[in-house]
DNA sequence: AGCGATTTATTTGTACGCGATCTAACTATG
DNA sequence: CATAGTTAGATCGCGTACAAATAAATCGCT
């Protein structure tokens, strides 16, 4: 006799037909691929992302750059240290507000952009897709991202 | 006089240019809009990704298991241990091949799908898209993912 | 059969992510 | 101007990720 209390049967995606996993899975062969490249430069990938978001903005709190990379505190803080134990940022009390932290790039910091140039060169090079083709994919998972962080505040 | 040893001007993207911004981005927005369902499952991100898999193909090895989620054994093995204490798996050597541990779904472990089935409702939900689009944007990113990882190979 | 090379999983160490909690500093309101 | 409430960062704990090193089992080759 079959046990129908068993469910078996469940209706559920396997894991290579859902979006999260081929996001998941993408963003560690990201990693992957910029590891060899930033190991030269003696940085970690979400390292990199916090160095390139000061490049293009520098002399901001911690706050500001949390959301610029979605991160908070809890996760920036310890990496802004040891980008600060490593002589790239430094890390200060905004005098005006002592409650926020101001970050800016050393010398050793800005410096470090035109080693970067290079590595963004590979990854162009490895992710292989022109500029438009880029963009339009950059385009629709950004959208997906905001849409479901929408989502989880309205809830 | 300027210093045109400076490399201020040194022509890096800006982080919401990248497309591996938007892909890590978008990994942790998931993760996130995850995490208050399964916590109603008591299972992380990685372990209902875990089970999933299992669900759709159980008494497999643990690098078996790790090449259908790009993980490798050093990250399966502690988060297998947690899902063994919980008893929702089994881990055995195989005493064909004693080096291969075999993965078995408990009861606990296969009951566990039918409450799952309303994640993925929340989830689809929340997405937000339909059938078609979904797929067209998951080949697409898989497509990306698996061009990295070849890439990766041939260097 | 013997033994070096390979394979599978585990262990170890480092660095995220993030919820939860804490502390210090600022703001608003009476 | 007092003080409740809010805000910005830091800290703690847990669970990934992953390289590197280790251990045990199997394979391949002679």
């Amino acid at each position: 006799m079959k046990d129908t209390t068993s469910n078996d049967l469940a209706d559920v995606p396997k894991i290579d037909e859902m979006l999260c996993f081929s996001i998941y899975s993408a963003s560690h062969a990201f990693n992957q691929l910029y590891r060899p490249l930033l190991d030269e430069l003696e940085l970690t990938y979400p390292q990199f992302l916090v160095m390139t978001a000061l490049w293009a903005r520098d002399d901001r709190t911690v706050k500001d750059l949390g959301e610029t990379l979605f991160l908070d505190s809890s996760t920036l803080t310890p990496l802004l240290k040891r980008l600060e134990n490593v002589g790239l940022v430094t890390r200060n009390r905004n005098p005006d507000d002592e409650r926020q932290v101001l970050l800016r790039l050393t010398e050793k910091g800005l410096a470090l952009k035109s080693r970067a140039s290079y590595v963004f060169d590979c990854i162009g090079k490895a992710v292989g897709l022109d500029a438009e083709a880029v963009s339009k994919i950059r385009g629709t998972i950004a959208s997906l991202r905001d849409n479901i962080k929408k989502d989880k505040h309205e809830s």
